[in-house]
DNA sequence: TATATTTGCATCGTGCACGATATAATTGTT
DNA sequence: AACAATTATATCGTGCACGATGCAAATATA
């Protein structure tokens, strides 16, 4: 493909991506919001789910975020009474994150909207398993990607 | 899958894209910012690039995105005099975005990035045709989320 | 031709993202 | 033990995103 080619628009492989992901964001947001939640809450809660109660670091590691993201938006859950923030005994640096009555009885709640919403973007056109195929390339972009960004100094 | 499955981050579809998408954005950084560009911005130069004078409802409809992101990143553009804001003489309310000899010129640095990029990304593992097919669900969803979230109101 | 509606843009407020920087606690080294 | 390096978190500044609202120009309707 020519360089001229490239430039344009349709031929970009980066604005696809950047575009849905602001899209199902916004596809979550009927479903969020009934909890008064962001997109972004959604998924810290979803590692205290699963993991139960994790320092900042932890949640940024599986959430690939930095504490300059994750402090502010974790106190604005705490506003919320989602979850509590306590200084970990044995190491005073670290910060756990544990989830309040509040914040685990929104599991029930939530347990059905990926479901929903996966649901929505399935048709004749787009079929599980090309959004199987997707997320396998997505998955390993994130393992090439992630690593890069982390060796930024090195 | 059962609930329980379906909200760990792991089979989650939704977070791999969005984790992508800020991992690419942050990938094109280093070769952005020679320009002083964000990634926004040079999606917008792409369009004036591809389209030429524009107004800013146009810009909006080619990235999907509405005037209270635009006005803002297109004055901050302004100021780095990359592009110009006039009134349209047809109608009074378009401003119509034209390029300046600044704007223009970004073209043939910015010509090779995209090319760089999608090599960054192709493996092993990754090859170009799963690329393909992952741009081909991606537009596809974003016919069909586009369309939903411009209804929203009927 | 008045008036109602729509359209294009701008502004405001809030919440991410993220680079840069700061600080205190911990660990490593001499 | 004294000091250097690392680690975990927080804060600051900037730039998106986006819902809500406002406003003026254009268009539609009575």
């Amino acid at each position: 493909m020519k360089e001229e080619e490239q430039l344009k628009l349709g031929n970009q492989i980066c604005f696809p991506i950047y575009s849905v992901s602001r899209l199902i964001t916004k596809a979550y947001k009927p479903y969020l919001e009934k909890m008064g939640l962001t997109y972004p809450q959604y998924l810290v809660l979803l590692v205290l789910w699963e993991h139960g109660k994790s320092s900042i670091n932890q949640i940024g590691e599986r959430l690939l975020l930095n504490t300059n993201t994750l402090s502010p938006l974790i106190k604005r859950m705490e506003k919320m009474d989602l979850l509590e923030r306590k200084r970990s005994v044995q190491d005073e640096r670290s910060v756990l994150i544990e989830l309040t009555k509040k914040g685990l009885s929104y599991k029930a709640e939530a347990a059905p909207v990926p479901q929903k919403l996966l649901k929505s973007l399935l048709s004749e056109e787009v079929e599980l398993t090309d959004v199987m195929l997707l997320k396998d390339t997505l998955d390993k972009w994130i393992a090439i990607l992630s690593e890069k960004s982390e060796n930024r100094s090195e």
